[in-house]
DNA sequence: TAATAATCGAGACGGTACGTCTTGTCTTCGT
DNA sequence: ACGAAGACAAGACGTACCGTCTCGATTATTA
């Protein structure tokens, strides 16, 4: 009886509207496929099925499965890298690089990371998507901020950041062993060093 | 009496010895078809279609063609790598360092080293080749056992490759430009400071 | 209102159906790539590629050469052995054994009957086909029924149908010439004499 | 004053005379591997190396495997198709039925020979091995010749040999079942009838 | 006693079909 | 219009066999 306002949603487009059921499914088996069996052996077909989803859904809204890889996961990176604030400047560098480590050799987040860093030497485009995430300066940032102030010559974020982070992330892509704590203490030691830290805090320092 | 020992033969094995044409064609046809069309676009098949040579004779000699562009590219990569001894210690850095960005960025082995370290991430097999063959600390072996004595602190061998030479792969791995000159020299200037280096300050100490 | 049978789809299944012109390609490529190059130079890929259809395609609904070939020739096979009605017995054997003999020498049908049961000798799948085909019997069954109310003792259908169509199939297969026309009459009239036939001459017999 | 050229062989041959033990071997080897994996799975490969032999011996005597399995299996095809003489006319034909029937269908040579006429329909080369042995009239003619005497009118041999042994073939070539014994007497009888036969020193004859 | 020559087993060679897999597109139905 | 199902053309995968070739070793005849 009522007039029935036949405009049941706020999406002005015509036509069923996506379907949030299929999206998360899709990225969930991602996440889900790329532990139990590496990327490589992902495929589009495969995703699709392990989501219950058509191939065409897939394709619909995503180019590849790296891109699917970058949604599914970039969130969760950002997150998992955001080193909370510490009581001096040489805690700050130390835990940032054992939060990075440990991200990379062994949360989901970080597999999912090197495997796009991987795709990215074969495909442009997954290229583009790592280049423009920008992981290591961007986690990497808020730390040195917070360092900077301590430092008489810490150079540019982006090489500083590089300079911290590059290490770990090599090492991550090439050897089989991640460094261990007090490697890293040793890192920061280096970098503290070398520009010329006073991290002042602490009394006897230089 | 008999003077000789009767060792008659080097090789061995019965059958038709594997032939160096056919070995050397695969490898050069590898090596042509990285530069030309990428890595991704790369097959097996046609590599052995390129190389003039029979599908089952690549399988014979090599399961991958990871394995195929190891060994076409390794023993370019290792002299490429190969840092002439410099005048001074901070030149040892630096011209270690961009030595290795311009490898990265543009030598033929440098794509090729790249190609092997992202599939390396999607593919144990591969994984292992890059682990043994550890090109960064490799490379960086010899320049750093040239600095080691002018430094009051260097880290072991295998940290302080890490410390010089990751910041440079990984910019080579995750950013479109690589590190400029001056960077570079910033980035060693940073280890030296920080392995508490007493160069040049004592210039006879050479 | 009405009771409305809600039987709208003879397809209930899901999904793309089955394309009716690559299934036509393929068995019109069958056909003539059997009398172009002869059996054995035919293989799945070059069937998939002269039909101009996907490998898979072809896999997807025939497990082999044989099984389309029997597809695509068994009810031509079936058509062109109908033997006329003829207007006394003894030319309904002989006129069935110039069609049959005709039939297996030169007819498309009957190069690929006689190429699947060279098959049939290697392969237990198509040694099945062959035998549920049954070619020989079906055949000649009609012939028989019209001649043996002219017979006094013709064996059991099976024995009279080997009887007569087995001679001119060994000759097919294992000789260069087939048999004359004078040949199939005398054949003809053997086993109409021993069939204990009263043929025609007593016209008022029936 | 040479005492007799020393000329003791009919090999004047230089070189190593082609070893007796090698053509053995292969000749086994096919006819084992064709009863235990059949025609289809035998390969010229597997036959050098079941028998123990290099690829290159095998192909420099025979041509295909059809070759080797006719030069292994003709002599015993020929001797078991050798019908010994009956004591009457009717025991001539019936028990030389019987012989081939059995032969096609369990003897190993008998499941050689019907390889070959199934390979003679894709392969001309076979083709011309089988019709030159001609195995059925050969293995017929004796018996046919010891009972035309008793026969009034008996066709040509050739065709003669393929009334009696068509059927029979043909059986083997395409139906599950061989022939049952009072089959197989039928058939004679039929074609003694056929051939005007007057049996008739057996006093009960027809 | 050597030289010559054809054989032997072994196994790599360039090719090519096998049957399976994944790709990205398309075509159908039901919601 | 979207979503699922699944067929489509294309083409790489790694394996098997093809028939040829190249080895070193063996076994004959001829000089």
């Amino acid at each position: 009886m009522s007039p029935a306002a036949p405009e049941p949603a706020p999406s002005a487009k015509p036509g069923r509207p996506r379907s949030d059921r299929a999206r998360r499914a899709v990225l969930h088996a991602v996440d889900d496929m790329l532990i139990e069996d590496g990327y490589a052996a992902m495929t589009m077909k495969g995703i699709a099925e392990r989501a219950g989803v058509g191939r065409q859904t897939v394709y619909r809204w995503w180019s590849t499965k790296a891109e699917i890889l970058m949604e599914a996961s970039e969130a969760d990176a950002r997150s998992e890298l955001r080193s909370p604030e510490q009581s001096d400047p040489a805690r700050e560098l130390s835990s940032y690089l054992m939060l990075l480590r440990t991200f990379l050799a062994t949360s989901p987040a970080g597999v999912a990371y090197r495997a796009l860093v991987g795709e990215a030497q074969h495909d442009p485009a997954v290229r583009q998507l790592i280049e423009r995430a920008d992981l290591l300066t961007t986690s990497a940032r808020p730390v040195l901020l917070r360092v900077q102030p301590f430092t008489k010559a810490m150079p540019a974020i982006e090489l500083a950041a590089a300079q911290l982070a590059g290490p770990v992330l090599s090492q991550a892509l090439t050897t089989p062993e991640p460094f261990t704590d007090d490697a890293l203490r040793a890192h920061a030691d280096t970098l503290a060093s070398g520009w010329h830290a006073r991290f002042g805090s602490h009394p006897e320092a230089m």
